[in-house]
DNA sequence: GTTGTAAGTAAGTAAATACTAACTTAAGGA
DNA sequence: TCCTTAAGTTAGTATTTACTTACTTACAAC
């Protein structure tokens, strides 16, 4: 069936996502690619002239995701230790709905073909270790975190855990339940900064 | 010049590990690795059956590695708080020595195509995992690191240190010292953790 | 020295890769 | 209804890849 060029690339952009995960980022290939939307591999090349377009739009995608989740997590939530929590809670999320995204950290396309895609993934760590660091500075404010601890250096901690436990996710058989057991560790790692009842 | 077969297979290992730095860990072809050890392609087939194979003599040998500078680190230090910092500061001089280590455990090679890849990677984790227990539980038992956490918690939270920073170093311009940067953000974590003078 | 062994080479192969050129056909507006 | 546009196809190409085969030569033990 023939589809309009934007929702081809749409369509394209999520197989990718998607066999990158599968089979491997940089074992996505063009007919890879036309195989699983179920196109012939030239007509790929109608919609992207190369293949590190389609990787930047990729990585596009990924970064509109990621964005959007931390926004809808933080539309709800309230005191800023609950807010930590929904941040957090949201990127494991992203990470179990797209499990190649942190082999895309990592991937050829991105650490030595794609400088823009390496940007980009930089770009949106950065983003989160704002967004943490915030509400860490809010929490101290409100007493619910200890003072004498540098707000950033928290915010990088809590980063670490995130992409720790989704490499021992990555690397294992993914047999814990991302989110549970980073919330369990997030727990730990708050009530060592000062919340009671964790 | 002709080398002995055991000397060779040495030197394709450790090219293949700077090869993976500089070009990223699947663009290292058994044409990039016969021009760095300077022979011809077919030579490389005499050391290693398959491709396959080469890396898991690169798996073998950097397990190896990080195994001896584990064992190397705790040799000297000793109350338990200083060989936590020792395993530490171990563990990122070797990241800082082999940065391919961490593209590694997200390359293709490893996530998709050679399981024994991975789980030789998973293995060593779960080891420094293990020491870093052991050393958190003898905390504990001389009153040097809080008791109410659990000593597994906290070695994960400790890994997650290592790996957070390695990614961060990575994914940016590798412009700060490895080993300084986290043995500081080690120090506010095992402050935190109720170690007095971290 | 002679000789057997194994490290090395030259020259190839089949398969896979990103990408192209020329043609075909579906779909929507005039 | 026609006709323009663009999504799609077929059939390629040049390059790169892991791996092979048949031959050559360095070297160490005797």
């Amino acid at each position: 069936m023939r589809k309009s060029a934007d929702l081809r690339k749409a369509q394209i952009v999520a197989v990718i996502l998607d066999l990158a995960d599968r089979i491997g980022p940089d074992r996505v290939t063009t007919g890879a690619i036309a195989a699983e939307v179920g196109v012939t591999q030239a007509a790929i090349f109608r919609h992207f002239p190369t293949k590190a377009e389609m990787w930047v739009a990729v990585a596009d995608h990924v970064a509109g995701l990621l964005t959007a989740a931390w926004a809808e997590a933080l539309k709800e939530a309230n005191p800023p230790v609950e807010r930590l929590k929904a941040l957090v809670g949201a990127q494991l999320d992203q990470i179990k709905a797209h499990p190649a995204l942190p082999m895309l950290l990592f991937s050829r396309e991105l650490n030595v073909e794609n400088a823009a895609l390496r940007a980009a993934f930089r770009d949106r760590l950065a983003a989160l270790h704002g967004l943490l660091m915030q509400e860490v500075i809010a929490g101290q404010r409100d007493n619910a975190l200890l003072r004498d601890v540098a707000a950033g250096d928290v915010a990088v901690l809590l980063t670490s855990l995130i992409q720790g436990l989704a490499i021992r996710w990555s690397l294992g058989a993914r047999d814990f339940v991302l989110r549970d057991e980073g919330l369990r560790l997030l727990a730990v790692q708050l009530r060592l900064l000062g919340v009671r009842g964790g």
